[in-house]
DNA sequence: ACTTGCATTGATGCAAAAGAGG
DNA sequence: ACCTCTTTTGCATCAATGCAA
């Protein structure tokens, strides 16, 4: 839970509060309620989807370069400022 | 090219010039050079990845829809407007 | 190697307008 | 002219990004 907060923070640096969208990894358990199916069981958002994908793609990238995150980003086209913001907002973390 | 130019401008309302940043499409063919290998043949920017990403999966969920560009946005989690947006600034279309 | 502040640009939601059929 | 549905646009706000420290 704690280390959820931070990363809600740090992705959202001027964010007042933390609201729904900023927790799309909460949509399945959100919707268990009784039968009335709140239709976001099956597929996912985009959102969330998107996240999802630059998880995976940053991790093999940071994998390729053994963890090197400044070749990572190089490669990835983005500061590394900035992929670090990245990282830990999506969870992303390479123990090598 | 005309449609091009379009597509840069909707996707960036707000700039007053178009950059490289904004064609990441043209990666590819920009860094055919002397041998010096820009390093961006290989792998594609996390930009341009997520971006096919993108197009691929509300192309998808548009055709799930048979084409109602309202449900495909309820079911992407985004308003209706972002969607035709992004469609448009992606190069989505649906003939249907 | 990693973080942070800041300025700028991009993305998003909301509402309203503009089209297109019936 | 009147509805209804679709698509576009303007605008305010929040988020992402690059740069420099």
């Amino acid at each position: 839970m704690r280390n959820l907060v931070e990363r809600v923070l740090i992705l959202n640096p001027k964010s007042q509060r933390i609201e729904r969208k900023h927790l799309p990894m909460l949509a399945s358990r959100e919707s268990v309620r009784e039968g009335q199916r709140t239709r976001s069981e099956d597929s996912p958002t985009l959102i969330e989807a998107r996240e999802a994908y630059e998880r995976d793609f940053i991790l093999k990238k940071l994998d390729e370069c053994h963890g090197n995150v400044s070749r990572a980003a190089e490669a990835l086209g983005l500061e590394r400022s900035h992929l670090y913001r990245k990282m830990r907002a999506l969870g992303v973390n390479v123990k090598e």
